[in-house]
DNA sequence: GTCTATAATGAGATAGAC
DNA sequence: GTCTATCTCATTATAGAC
């Protein structure tokens, strides 16, 4: 029966010290973001969540795979947050525009990455790093291929005389904006040399909506 | 007179073995870009150019000034061909639209990292990975910032409503997705499960001409 | 689960001979 | 300009006490 306990004990997934887990997570996911993986060393990580170094080896493993398991905590949210939006769109009957969509995948993302708190704000960073990294290609795909398939597949839908590797430039066009906005914003003020905070998630979709209905909305190039 | 040759021989810039030079800022050039500055040791760096871990830091100085000199050896001969591009367009009298003017910008750049010899394809992710680090602002501000200024001011005359943010913005929004091409094109591959070597630039400056004429051919949103 | 201590390796940088 | 040799320090990771 001791042994039972200990055994059930041991397949319970914690106690309330993945509060500590949470905290470490935390902390590599603010310093990878700051100053990418190479930059980041296990000890700056320790030291931010004000634990011993023994214990982010404890509860994150060898250093990559906590660098996986930072970008997929967020990704399963994000993700519902972003089909979610699609479903109440297509719900809706009505409205079912391709900027529409297009707002469907992009607003959740820079609404919490540019107005919210810290957190989501070192994760879009961070997801900028990663998509640009061929390094980190599977954690990509795991993580976010599955859900942009969707969104192509719905594009798609919507634009039935594009190809789909129209869709899909117009489609990657459109991320790499929505993160130039999440990680260098600054680009736009150091050029512009002005600092009006203006909307910029409408300005991005303002200009998407355009480059969509042009890549996508006239001729077949082949055959 | 021996004095004066060797203070002659000081100040002369170098001999035939700035080759070497080369050599080294090559081999830096490759592993930054595949690896970023972090990920890379200056050991890494002087084997693959074949010589001795002091010679690197003899030629490169500390390993960020040798990032430095990486990036801004090519910075001038690029920021040449675009403005060269551009003053060819200007003084054509005839077809002086912001497409035009757009290619100016892009096509050097893309017809170089994407066709091009593997020391560009390097340099293309390279300044991605530059573009994308805030770390990097003081280096991207002074090698190509000042070009891009010049094109946003011939874009902005082009379209005189809009306002500099807006010009500016969508600006990024098209370096974005130039840089995006060079350093995940692969992305687009991975969305649409296709091989095709399609005319990416192209369909670049399709979508980023309608997203200009969007964003700045309309009203103006302030006062 | 949490800590101390330490192993094992690799890093950037420099001194000084040739 | 080039090389050998070395200094000094930080890194990831683990073993084992509590």
């Amino acid at each position: 029966m001791a042994k039972a306990e200990v055994a059930i004990r041991r397949r319970a997934p914690s106690k309330k010290s993945l509060e500590t887990k949470a905290r470490i997570l935390d902390a590599a996911e603010t310093l990878f973001a700051r100053r990418g993986f190479d930059g980041t060393s296990v000890r700056d990580i320790a030291k931010l969540a004000g634990v011993q170094v023994a214990l982010v080896h404890h509860h994150g493993g060898p250093k990559e795979d906590l660098f996986h398991q930072v970008i997929s905590r967020r990704a399963k949210p994000l993700s519902d947050l972003r089909l979610t939006a699609l479903e109440s769109l297509k719900s809706a009957g009505e409205g079912l525009t391709v900027r529409a969509v297009l707002a469907c995948f992009v607003e959740p993302f820079l609404d919490r990455t540019l107005k919210d708190e810290a957190p989501w704000r070192a994760y879009g960073r961070l997801i900028a790093l990663v998509s640009a990294d061929e390094r980190w290609r599977e954690i990509a795909a795991d993580c976010f291929d599955p859900t942009a398939a969707v969104f192509v597949d719905e594009l798609s839908e919507l634009m039935p005389e594009a190809t789909r590797l129209q869709v899909s430039s117009a489609f990657v066009f459109m991320v790499s904006g929505m993160l130039a906005l999440t990680a260098s914003s600054w680009r736009i003020g150091a050029v512009a040399q002005s600092d009006d905070a203006a909307d910029l998630s409408g300005t991005l979709l303002d200009f998407c909506e355009a480059g969509f209905s042009s890549v996508c909305g006239g001729a077949n190039p082949s055959a």
